[in-house]
RNA sequence: GCGCCAAUAGCUCAGUUGGAUAGAGCAACUGCCUUCUAAGCAGUAGGUCGGGGGUUCGAAUCCCUCUUGGCGUGCCA
């Protein structure tokens, strides 16, 4: 177990022995329960490493004054292998810890043993999660709004992965329905016009350059030979000519964003083997349909959504929610994952509810999906926010982005946010080579310390192993700060993960690094004596575990020089 | 109308799930390179946490209410 989570917990351990202790001797009423306490990092460190609010939320249950029952309980505990050496007793209540020595030489000792594995956690207890993402319909290219689902749900991956999950990144792929419908009328559209007259494109259909290309080539290799044919025959053969190639672009364009996804799963699937009619018929077997209008309908206020919706169109049809429903009973049921997690624009926020209240019906706990919502992204250029008009066709792609800005920006920035908040992206600013660009600070910290171990390489210098007298030299603020932060790691992947919002992680990386560049300047490395050298190296190469951890993760470059 | 999300320094955002004097970065001003990378560091200044009520030892955080903004509320996806 981490040496930051086992202080915190050895320290609970001794406070309950406390209070146990003390109700033994009857300073404290036996009658009374021990309440639910929190031990903290303050932001404050003269206010101790560790505090404890105990005393104050046990006043009411003891029927004594804060601060007296702290004095009862620091009478009465013992900090024997807790890492702690001493306490206080401050403010309205608190206890303050403080760490010994003993803790900063655990923690460089810790991260060295463990080296790449260092902030991986068993809180997943491998329970197998599926994480779906980006999902973009394959009728057109991705925008902006995809650029951070990628970014987020990737890292997303990895930080559960992390955190001790079995994980599986998935994109699901519309290729049935009506947006299909939509891409072969467009494209059957602009194929008709390369050899007719009064063929106009509907205002709903798809407008971009792609549509004119993929008719063009299509042109290319039949010619005029589907001009005559039925529509039927012409759509099918336009969407079977485009469409792989549209989903083959897809994977490429998101392998170029370092994103390789598990599964690529199709929706088409769900259609064809029937799996969509058996979600209908299986609901209605339940008796939680009815027919209105001639369409069907799904009791879904039942279940606590907002109101009853369409499953089956009065043309017979189904509607969308039916494939996402089948879709998602695939993942919990068929597939058996113990978490479905997609990631999904904020505007889809009101069509949860529906598919939980569905899974419900079908008897299939809903609160095992969990969907992450993500609000808008805005481009920002010279201080002004960029028009986007996704109608027109004028959209900026993913692929346009990547061009103008490198890779490791564009997956750090949009890991910047929380993913409900919305985030503007400031495309002068990524491609910036400077500290005001924030993937540089940090890529700078893991340089820094490259040099310094090369430096010393060409001097004969090389890490040894660490005696604890020569740790125990380590007591200036800038070191102390910097193990204490590098010693939080693992309790950040795990925060990261429940919350399921790696732009803690962003930040974290991005501390970490202040720190270095902090300790950077005051200590030096080089041309100390051999013990203080020697901690100081070890340091060094702790701060570069996990940077170098972290930016791996983070699928970042994480460069020797720059 | 109803529902979801948001509002913190001039700008972009944190705030350890109710804790101690609300913090960073950018922008502004002042310093630090004969010493491991100045893509760095140190310092100054900047606040009615949208308004008002409430809950308690204690509120940016929880509850109520109002204001403003984004989104949703389709037999579209």
């Amino acid at each position: 177990m981490p040496t930051a989570i086992q202080t915190v917990q050895s320290l609970k351990q001794a406070i309950i022995n406390a209070f146990a202790k003390a109700q033994e001797k009857e300073l404290l009423s036996k009658e009374a329960q021990i309440p639910d306490f929190t031990i903290e990092t303050p932001a404050d460190r003269s206010h101790g490493d560790l505090a404890t609010n105990a005393a104050m939320v046990s006043a009411r249950a003891f029927r004594l004054a804060p601060r007296k029952i702290a004095e009862i309980i620091t009478d009465n505990i013992s900090l024997d292998g807790t890492n702690l050496a001493r306490f206080e007793i401050a403010g309205p209540g608190f206890i303050n810890f403080f760490y010994d020595r003993s803790f900063y030489s655990a923690v460089l000792e810790e991260i060295k043993s463990q080296g790449k594995h260092y902030g991986r956690a068993d809180y997943g207890q491998g329970k197998k999660v599926l994480v779906e993402f980006v999902s973009a319909n394959p009728t057109g290219p991705m925008h902006v709004g995809n650029a951070r689902g990628g970014a987020l749900g990737d890292t997303l991956a990895s930080v559960l992965d992390h955190a001790g999950y079995t994980v599986e990144r998935e994109f699901y792929v519309n290729d049935a329905g009506n947006q299909i419908e939509k891409f072969a009328t467009s494209l059957e559209i602009r194929y008709m016009q390369m050899y007719k007259e009064g063929y106009e494109l509907p205002e709903d259909a798809y407008h971009g350059q792609d549509i004119i290309d993929h008719a063009k080539n299509f042109a290319a290799i039949h010619g005029d030979k589907f001009v005559e044919t039925s529509s039927e025959e012409r759509r099918k053969a336009l969407v079977a000519y485009a469409l792989p190639l549209n989903i083959e672009g897809l994977e490429r364009d998101l392998l170029k964003y370092r994103i390789k996804y598990d599964n690529w799963f199709r929706e088409s699937t769900l259609h064809n083997d029937g799996s969509v009619k058996n979600i209908v018929a299986l609901l209605t077997e339940k008796g939680h349909t009815y027919e209105k209008d001639g369409a069907i309908w799904f009791k879904a206020e039942q279940f606590g959504a907002d109101k009853d919706f369409v499953l089956v169109r009065s043309n017979g049809l189904p509607t969308y929610v039916v494939p996402d429903i089948a879709y998602h009973y695939n993942k919990l049921v068929t597939r058996n994952f113990d978490k479905a997690i997609d990631v999904l624009g904020a505007d889809h926020h009101g069509y949860v509810p529906r598919l939980k209240a569905a899974l419900t019906a079908l008897g299939v706990d809903a609160s095992r999906l969990d969907v992450v919502l993500m609000q808008m992204v805005f481009l920002v250029k010279d201080g002004e926010r960029v028009k986007l008009s996704k109608r027109s066709g004028k959209a900026i792609t993913l692929v346009t982005l990547l061009d103008e800005i490198p890779i490791d920006a564009a997956r750090f920035f949009f890991n910047l946010r929380e993913a409900n908040t919305p985030l503007e992206f400031d495309l002068d600013l990524a491609v910036e080579k400077s500290s005001q660009n924030p993937v540089y600070y940090v890529q700078y910290a893991h340089a820094r310390i490259c040099n310094i171990l090369k430096m010393l390489a060409q001097e004969n210098i090389f890490p040894t192993n660490c005696t604890q007298n020569d740790y125990a030299l380590l007591t200036a603020p800038e070191e102390i700060e910097l193990i204490n932060k590098l010693s939080a790691f693992t309790e950040e992947i795990i925060t990261s993960a429940k919350d399921y919002d790696p732009s803690r992680i962003t930040r974290y990386v991005y501390d970490v690094a202040t720190l270095f560049h902090k300790f950077y300047n005051a200590c030096r490395v080089r041309n100390e004596n051999e013990s203080l050298m020697q901690a100081r190296l070890a340091l060094c190469l702790a701060a570069k575990t996990v940077i170098a951890n972290i930016l791996e993760m983070f699928k970042i470059d994480a460069p020797e020089s720059m």
